[in-house]
DNA sequence: TAAGAAGTATACCGATCTGTATCGTTAGGC
DNA sequence: GCCTAACGATACAGATCGGTATACTTCTTA
């Protein structure tokens, strides 16, 4: 393994203890006998444990959103199946057998100090997902774009809560289901039901 | 403190501090300094740190259901308003200042191995949770009680996951509102629409 | 009221935790 | 090709973990 890797190795094994233990169940130990490194090595990129959290949690946090929206944007043009589009790269998220519900959510489970670095993180990156909900509202002229972002946003939380207890990814489907509905009632501006009436999409209502 | 009283003491002692710092942070020289009992004392009520959690969820999971059944007869007689009224009941709850996420999700996530008893304790919960659910919908005369019990339980799972970040009770508002408007599109069965329409009811639109 | 169960206080055990120190080896940029 | 920074390996420090042992005291109850 080339030097310049180490430290995305380190952060990606990390990751992967975190996701199957848990934070303060995985030890520094654990983490570089399956990075295959030496301690020394971990302290030289990292200063602390809790730095290594957040890198880690950074690093997740970007590869998640640019997914999503790869994801996105690949399998939806029309900006309210977009909206819905989200749940189906849910689904493949719960769908992993290594899924143990979300890291964030989990994070800040276990660092449950508001003022705590780790806490403050795993919430930016809530905030940043549900940003990136609003901006597809927005784009599907949704009269409370919003608000609409914290319904959905509401919808995939409880999705990967029930996902993480269940282990099953139904609960990602039936989210996509009951946004869809939800969708289908609101108001958009009229420039946009102009160009598509809101009742004339069955998707909207069958998920 | 009457020696028939400390097990229960050492029980929410345990839980407002596996409530306030998560279970694997909280030790057991806390639990006991906090509770101003000898460690002996403790150890001759629990066996191990497990069984001590396992306890403590047991009480937990028993004065959470117990709490919600008897505000939700109290709150509403009608079928269908009290599924909705189960949200304002998780609104008295995320509304507490301790409040720091849903201590069996919290529970599941420190504990991640679907065998381990923490976890099948935690899991047993949401699913006598989402019987209650199930219970509420059928009397409600619902066509499918079973999904509207677990669209119920996505939707309060996902309150209390963003209340944890936000720190905020309008995610169980919300989730009211997003239930009302799901249920009123429901179907019922002939005798339920007979005596009450499913669209005449505006708090079911409105939340 | 006497006996026994359960309490307190404290010292201790071995394991494990994060993080550091030491030292020989190796790889990469000039 | 050489110099230096980074690597691996290992030992260790100091704190904390869950849990036990011991010795003394207090409450409960038959």
């Amino acid at each position: 393994m080339r030097r310049s890797e180490i430290r995305d190795h380190l952060l990606d094994t990390a990751l992967r203890l975190f996701n199957q233990h848990g934070y303060h169940a995985t030890g520094i130990d654990l983490i570089i006998a399956e990075a295959g490194v030496a301690k020394t090595t971990l302290y030289r990129h990292f200063e602390t444990k809790e730095d290594l959290i957040l890198a880690a949690l950074e690093r997740r946090d970007e590869g998640d959103r640019n997914a999503m929206r790869a994801f996105v944007e690949q399998h939806a043009s029309d900006p309210v199946e977009r909206l819905l589009v989200t749940f189906d790269f849910l689904e493949t998220t719960v769908r992993d057998k290594q899924f143990r519900g979300c890291i964030f959510v989990s994070a800040a489970g276990e660092h449950k100090d508001a003022a705590h670095a780790v806490f403050r993180a795993a919430l930016m990156h809530k905030r940043l997902v549900i940003a990136y909900f609003e901006e597809l509202a927005h784009a599907a002229r949704f009269a409370e774009p919003k608000r609409i972002a914290t319904e959905i946003n509401l919808l995939h939380e409880g999705a990967m809560a029930v996902a993480q207890m269940t282990r099953i990814a139904e609960p990602a489907r039936q989210a996509r289901r009951m946004a869809g509905q939800l969708l289908a009632a609101e108001e958009r501006s009229p420039s946009a039901r102009g160009r598509r009436p809101a009742n004339a999409k069955p998707h909207l209502a069958q998920g």
